[in-house]
DNA sequence: TTTAGCACTCAAGAGCCTCGAGTGCTAACA
DNA sequence: TGTTAGCACTCGAGGCTCTTGAGTGCTAAA
C-alpha cells in the first residue's frame, strides 16, 4: 500500500511527466510548492516507488518515468472527476448539438474535433450492421446492361452498389424479385439476410422468374457482399507533434500499422461498454505496445453500436481524455437516441 | 543544344541517381561500361552540363545530382517507349479486366496497386458530377421524425443523407414532392440541379402541397447539399521508404499537406486530358516543392471525370511512373465505357 | 525520520581528427 | 584539338574525447 506521500509524489511525477516528456528528477521536484520535501527524501521515496513497480529511470543516473504499471495506477486511482475541461466539453456539447445532417457526417466531425482538442489520433469505428433491420431494397436500372442495387436500412444506413447485368438476365425480372423480397424481408434484422435470402424466399420466386438461378446469383451478389468495415481516422499527423516521435523509424511503424485498416479495426472490437484504457504493453497488438489506446463506445438504445478510440504515447493526458470520451460517448448515444427513436 | 555525349552522360547521371539517391561522381561513372570515357574526361562535360543548369551540386567537392531543370529535360526528352515494365502493366490490366463491381471500388483499388507498384504516393480525385445526370429522387421515411434521402444518377453514383423531420413537416407531403420531382428532373444534368429545383418546379407544387415552404425548404437541403470531394490516397507511409525522408520535419510537413484534402484536390483540378508531370518548384503548393506529381485523367466518353496522380520526391521513376499511368487510365477509361455504355 | 553532503553516473553536445569520395586545374599525350 | 593522368584541395560522415549538468545512492549528522 502507498502512502500519503508516496501517493502525492507520484501523482505529481506522472503530472509533471505527461506534461513535459522529461524524466523528473528529485531536486526538480523539491522546489514545487506542493512538495515539501527535501530532494534527499523524495530520492528516497522515489527509489522505493520504483522498487514497487511504479517508476522507472530511462538510464542509471537519471530522473524517473512513470512504468507503465504507474500509468495504470494513476488511471485506476488518481484520475478524480476533473472540471477542468469545461471548455473542451462544451465545444463538444455544441458541435454535436449543433444539429447533424447525416450520421456518418457526425461521426467523421467527431473525429476531427476530438483529435483537434487532444492532439492525438483518433479512430472511430463505424456502426455496426449486427443489430439493423432492414427497411428497403431497390434496384435501378441504369442501362441494358448495368443497374444500381441500394439496400436501406432502419438506422438510415444506405449501401450501394452498381453492377453489370450480363445480357442474359433481364432487368424486369430483377425487379420482380427485388420487389417479392422487398414485401418479404421488410424488417428482417441485416445479419439474417443471407439465410432469409436463401431458405425462405427462392421457392416462391422460382415460381415467377424465368432463368431463376442466373439471376439469384446476381442479386445475391448485389446485396450480401460483405461491406468493408468502416473506419474514420482523424489528426494522424497530430502525434507526428509530440517529442516521442523525433525517430523516424517509430513514424514509420506508426503509420504502417494505421493504415491497416483490418488491423485497427480488429483492435477496437470487443470493446464493451464504457471507457476502457489500455496502456503500452497491455494492447495485444505489437505495433501499438508503445502506444496508449483508450476506447469508448457509443450505443442506440442498448445496442452497441460503435466505437470512438484516442490512440497517443502511453505518455498521454489520461484525465482530459478520458473526460471528453466520456462526454462525447454520452452525447453521441443521446443524438443518436433522439434521431432514431420511433424508428421501427 | 547538348552534345551526344553529354545527352548520355546526363541520362546515366540522373537514370543511377534515381536508383541510389546519392550524388554521381566522375570516377564511379567512368567504371560503367555504357561510358567509355575517363573520369576526367567526364568531369568536364559534367562542368559544363552544370553551367547549362541540367546539373547541380549538394556541396562544392561533392558528386553531381540532377538539378530540375535536368529532370524536366529528362522527362521531355529522354522517355522513350518502355516495354521494360510489362509485368507490372500486365498486373494493372488483369486487375481491371477482373471484373469490377462497383466504381468507387474500382477507384479505391487502383490507388492500391499503383502506390503498391510503384512505392510512391497514389492520389485519386473521384469522379466529378459535372457531365452526369439525374437519374431517380427519392425519399424514405424512416420514422414519424426521420428520413434518409437517396439521389442516384446515369452513372450509377449514388449520393444518400439521412435526416430529421421536424414535426411540422408532413412525411407523405415530402414524397408527394419528391414523385413530382423525379417526373420532372429525370435525366436533368446534376449541376443544373438547384436552379430546376428552384424556378421549374415550385410552381406547380404550390398547389399541391401544403405548407410547401417548410417542406421545400427541406427537400433542397436534402438532395442540394454539397457533398465533399472524393478523393482517395493510397500508401501514404510508402514514401517514407524513400531516403529523402530520413528528416522528420519532412515527414511531418508531407503528412500535414497530404491530411488536408480541399488542397490536394484543389492541386489535382484543372489538370486536363494526357499525362502532366510538375516537378519540384513547378507545382504551385508550397508544401510539395520538394515532390513531384504526375497526373493523368480517366475519363467517360470524352467528359473528363476524374483524375489519378502520383506523388513522390523530384527523384521519381518517371519511366516506370508515366509508363504505368498511362496504362491505367486507357484501362480504367475503357472499363468505364463499357460499363456506361447505353447509359441515357 | 529527515536532511546535507559527497562521490559517482550518464546523455548530450562541442571540438577534433581521419577517411574516402569527389572536384578543378594543369600539363602531357595522341 | 580533344583526351587523359596527376595532384592539391574540399567536404560530409563517422569515430573519439572532453566537458557539463542533471541526476542518483549512500552515509552520517541533526
Amino acid at each position: 500500500m502507498l502512502t500519503e506521500r508516496q501517493l502525492l509524489i507520484l501523482q505529481v511525477i506522472i503530472d509533471d511527466f505527461i506534461q513535459t516528456a522529461r524524466p523528473v528528477g528529485s531536486r526538480a521536484l523539491s522546489k514545487k510548492n506542493s512538495i515539501p520535501y527535501s530532494a534527499a527524501t523524495i530520492r528516497n521515496e522515489m527509489a522505493d516507488l520504483e522498487d514497487m513497480g511504479y517508476l522507472e529511470k530511462t538510464h542509471l543516473s537519471s530522473g524517473r518515468i512513470p512504468s507503465e504499471q504507474g500509468y495504470r495506477y494513476y488511471v485506476d486511482h488518481m484520475i478524480s472527476p476533473v472540471t477542468k475541461f469545461n471548455q473542451d466539453m462544451n465545444v463538444i456539447k455544441n458541435f454535436i448539438n449543433d444539429g447533424f445532417f447525416e450520421f456518418e457526417q457526425l461521426v467523421q466531425m467527431s473525429a476531427e474535433v476530438l483529435s483537434e482538442l487532444t492532439n492525438y489520433t483518433s479512430i472511430i469505428l463505424g456502426p455496426e450492421l449486427f443489430e439493423t433491420k432492414l427497411k428497403q431494397l431497390q434496384i435501378i436500372t441504369l442501362s441494358p446492361n448495368s443497374a444500381v442495387a441500394i439496400l436501406v436500412t432502419n438506422t438510415g444506413y444506405v449501401e450501394h452498389r452498381s453492377f453489370s447485368v450480363p445480357a442474359e438476365i433481364n432487368p424486369a425480372d430483377l425487379e420482380k424479385m427485388v420487389n417479392i423480397l422487398n414485401d418479404r424481408l421488410q424488417g428482417v434484422p441485416i445479419v439474417r439476410l443471407p439465410e432469409m435470402f436463401h431458405s425462405e424466399i427462392t421457392d416462391l420466386m422460382k415460381a415467377y422468374i424465368h432463368d431463376f438461378d442466373k439471376s439469384y446469383d446476381y442479386l445475391k451478389a448485389a446485396f450480401l457482399q460483405e461491406q468493408p468495415v468502416k473506419l474514420y481516422i482523424g489528426g494522424k499527423s497530430n502525434l507526428l507533434r509530440q517529442p516521442e516521435f523525433n525517430d523516424v523509424d517509430k513514424i514509420r511503424a506508426f503509420y504502417t500499422m494505421i493504415e491497416n485498416e483490418n488491423e485497427m479495426a480488429h483492435l477496437l472490437k470487443g470493446t464493451s461498454g464504457g471507457i476502457k484504457v489500455t496502456i503500452g504493453h497491455e494492447n495485444k497488438a505489437d505495433a501499438i505496445k508503445d502506444f496508449s489506446l483508450i476506447t469508448a463506445s457509443y450505443q442506440l438504445g442498448g445496442d452497441q453500436m460503435g466505437t470512438i478510440a484516442l490512440l497517443g504515447p502511453t505518455r498521454m493526458e489520461y484525465r482530459k481524455v478520458i473526460t471528453l470520451l466520456d462526454v462525447l460517448s454520452n452525447e453521441m448515444t443521446d443524438a443518436l437516441y433522439l434521431w432514431y427513436k420511433n424508428t421501427d
